[in-house]
DNA sequence: GCTGAACGGTTAAGCGCTTTACTTGAATTG
DNA sequence: CAATTCAAGTAAAGCGCTTAACCGTTCAGC
């Protein structure tokens, strides 16, 4: 930067007025400061600045797994809004481990982020305590816990899960299998209860729950063991994979899908669309989430005197070819 | 940190040797050190470290399009090998656009990192020069470039191309179309010509090459236009969306598959087994991408004097049910 | 012709840390 | 026992930047 101001035979502070815009500066300097920090390649300090600063500019983005096909066009749209405000975004892996979140939080704090985006359960008071202790401005999804430097991104399970389970019942079905997330999991529980609640409204229905894991090995078996003792001609999962791996299964057991039974997802992956036949599930909008999740996070940053809110993102049921009138 | 000192009764660089473990020091100070650290919820300042650094305790990992399942999975083991050594990554896209590479790079260098991981062929020399220019050690993925400051990753494609040939002139097959990748891709370069390679060193057998974009719609056409003219009875694809859109361009058409037509693959993505029938292809050993990008990088940036080198991994069929003697 | 904005620039402090050079008292040595 | 080394600490400089405070000029208004 001195170099920059010496070439343009000015102060560095004018250097600095120019390159953040932050004064009103004479056109022919600013011209002469431009070129000069062009001609030596100058690109600023990022440490120094957010030294100065007292804050990075980088945002936190904290997933419980990029591997899952969840996450990464999340990450994507979140990213995309976050440059478009001049920010890096640092992504962080939890593991599902609440220790790793309490881990990450840590390095968060070190890199004096002014915010992070939390997409992961595994999150407890005492970690939002000590963010907003500090404050670190922090959206939750599915967290229900707006508040001052907080706000929330609510899903609106029921919304999509009612329409799928309204559109199995217009088929006809009457007995429907419900293939749960494993049992303390926050977001499964969200969709097993929106689920039942749904049923329950309806007095002409058989539901079974089975509670898994969200893997489609586990669809498999537990899709194997709800058929075992409950004749469903309908099967829910509360999300794709574990969809598909009932798909497996009813193969298997040489039940035509959707002639014989109906299958539906949830969240609709990118490969929902690709499965033969192609899954009928409830989509989740993904990069309106990564979207809403940065916008709400930096307003929040932007304007620390504003409070938190809390959004809703909904869910839409997208029939595909899985699902037809049952066929005994 | 001043606080730190203060309340264990020692100075600032004592604190600073304690906490880095740089200096010997007394075990009573450093306890009482550690206690006032740790009782002040003291968390160090990343920004000023990095400052007084030069660089900073963070790498790039560039990849072009993180909703592509094929990188999910590198970056989540490249994270977790570069946390190992205590180490932030920051993941970057480049939605496949040079210019945006430029982009990313300028980013990197006003972040200070020591080192970045390409794993992108858009990238020009340029760029390379940029880098090294300023002393900022690199990975590049499949781009044959090691030099000061430079290390490479070259990922076999011969290999397991040449066993998914073997494999299907084994089974029986004589006539194979080949899908391949964006013409002038870099990766999908290397992966036709492999494929030629192994088919020119065979009189017997004839090929047949149509260029698509690696999406599943791209492999359903090109599958399809492929079979228009020629009577292939099996089909590889260069990645392994092409190869599931092929699957359904069979299904679409009757043909089926394996016992009409065999389909291979390539990339193993995590669907590759979940397909009905479970996709044959050949696998790229993913999280061994991640950790050796970020180790070869790692071990670059830590003793500069060393040259780079050019790693490589292998590629290897996995025989699943797409697969199988030709059927007429 | 004088006052006082407005303009366009500069000076310098200080952000939190690392690290070199220095100090001090104790231990070792010839 | 004086001379030297060693161990364990401190003081202070400086990393590259932002920004509050300050300083000349110019010029409108009376």
């Amino acid at each position: 930067m001195k170099e920059v101001a010496e070439r343009a035979g000015v102060s560095v502070a004018t250097v600095s007025y120019v390159l953040n815009d932050t004064r009103k500066v004479r056109p022919e300097t600013e011209r002469r400061v431009l070129s000069a920090a062009k001609d030596l390649g100058y690109s600023p300090n990022t440490a120094a600045r957010s030294l100065v600063m007292g804050r990075s500019s980088m945002v936190g983005l904290i997933v419980p797994d990029i591997g899952n096909p969840f996450f990464p066009e999340i990450t994507k749209s979140f990213q995309d809004a976050a440059r478009m405000s001049g920010l890096e975004t640092i992504v962080m892996n939890t593991n599902y481990d609440l220790q790793r979140t309490r881990d990450t939080v840590d390095r968060l704090m070190s890199l004096q982020v002014p915010g992070a985006a939390f997409l992961t359960s595994q999150v407890d008071p005492a970690i939002r305590l000590a963010l907003s202790g500090k404050g670190i401005c922090a959206v939750y999804l599915d967290h229900g816990v707006a508040g001052p430097h907080i706000s929330g991104i609510a899903i609106d399970y029921a919304h999509g899960i009612q329409a799928a389970v309204a559109h199995l019942l217009e088929l006809g079905h009457r007995r429907i299998g419900f293939i749960g997330g494993p049992a303390n999991g926050a977001a499964a529980k969200l969709r097993k209860f929106a689920f039942l609640d749904c049923a329950s409204s309806r007095t002409d229905i058989e539901v079974r729950v089975v509670d898994s894991d969200f893997s489609v090995q586990g669809g498999y078996f537990s899709c194997s063991k709800l058929l075992n003792d409950f004749p469903a001609t309908a099967v829910m999962a509360a999300n794709d994979m574990m969809a598909i791996g009932a798909m497996h299964c009813a193969y298997d057991r040489k039940i035509a899908v959707p002639s014989e039974i109906s299958i539906v997802g949830f969240d609709d992956i990118t490969f929902a669309q690709f499965t033969q036949p192609a899954l009928t599930t409830v989509a989740v909008p993904r990069q309106d989430i990564g979207r809403l999740a940065f916008q709400s996070l930096w307003s929040l940053v932007s304007d620390s005197s504003r409070a938190g809110m809390e959004y809703e993102v909904k869910t839409g049921l997208v029939v595909r070819q899985t699902t037809a009138p049952p066929g005994r």
